[in-house]
DNA sequence: GGAGCCGATGTCAGTGACTGTCATCAGCAT
DNA sequence: ATGCTGATGACAGTCACTGACATCGGCTCC
């Protein structure tokens, strides 16, 4: 029936990220209520957790996403490629698709920086992407602990690379940001 | 008065931790109510709450200390030595200390193991740990983003000499084991 | 085109983590 | 003695999160 709407209106998922992050940058995270992100979506709180485990992990449904694209782009570099590179490849990309977001990231960023839960829970993330980053290298042949350490020195770039791209205010495109700091983690390991 | 108990048996705060120590091992940590260990350590509910923030953070109640001693091992590292090695250094000090009380190092870190929600307080206090480094570095005249790369690159390669040291049954010695995880990170992030 | 299944949502009652507030009382100082 | 302090208890309250069951449009199947 074209036009007309179902017994529900659409994307209820969708609705309740928005009005997650809009209470969350209005009131801040703590002062807000899972009931009233699920009022303001026209939701009852039980749909919430129909959708999201926590209050929290609606900040954070997009890393599923994240994680694909960053273990398909170490899957795809060219086999030449040495791990760090086919790493810092998939790191540049991923933060081109930040940067093509940034209005979103920074204002992501602005509600977890001022909540000890959310940063907590954007560190497991992190770490969840190492894990895949790990995995990822090791299709390509890469042996333990070369595997881990390497993705876990990409994502530690990409961490400090990210905050100086929100702090910087956004003087420089983050997969810049994201070579550059590479390029210091070499110098910094190689003892200087 | 010699000999006398106050009002209160002594050291409720270690009775807390011990209490929830034994009840996470023996039930698991969700399985454990806080009124339980309260009732273990012969205290109300309320006052656990008064000596630990929530029900996760009384198996971190040692990072402060930790903290304390990386820094100060960094602090007093040889002005020659480079900034990773002053981090290296500390780390592989910091191991023998995990070394020395192996076995509850290996019981609490199973107890974390089987839960989300303490690995995510346990990122957090390592994330807390580089920063410390990094403010550490940055008192010997290093400069960000040196600084940060430097002391994220340490508490990653601990993380990751850590897990293989806990999985690893002990057949090596902790800080050797940081060691040769510190080598390899410089043979990976070399290009090798 | 009616019967019945299915999936997304609503309703409701419950548990447990955590907080605010006030009461208690041994020990200590004055 | 008097009064103060610091650690604890008692108690009520909020809110995140869960389990169980009800509802009902849209779909398939015949």
């Amino acid at each position: 029936m074209i036009g007309g709407m179902g017994r529900w209106e659409p994307n209820a998922r969708g609705r309740l990220e928005q009005a997650a992050l809009e209470l969350y940058i209005e009131r801040g995270f703590e002062q807000t209520t899972v009931a009233e992100i699920a009022e303001r979506a026209g939701l009852t709180e039980r749909t919430f957790f129909r959708h999201f485990a926590d209050k929290r992990e609606v900040l954070f449904a997009g890393a599923g996403t994240l994680r694909e694209f960053l273990v398909s782009a170490v899957t795809g570099a060219p086999e030449s490629a040495a791990p760090i590179e086919a790493v810092a490849a998939a790191l540049e990309a991923a933060g081109a698709l930040l940067q093509e977001r940034r209005e979103y990231s920074l204002q992501r960023q602005a509600v977890i920086a001022a909540n000890a839960g959310l940063q907590e829970r954007e560190l497991i993330k992190l770490a969840s992407l190492a894990s895949a980053l790990a995995e990822a290298l090791r299709q390509r042949g890469v042996t333990e602990p070369a595997a881990s350490l390497t993705a876990e020195a990409g994502i530690a770039v990409f961490k400090i690379a990210f905050e100086r791209w929100t702090d910087g205010a956004g003087q420089q495109e983050l997969p810049q940001v994201i070579r550059e700091s590479l390029d210091e983690l070499k110098a910094v390991t190689t003892g200087k």
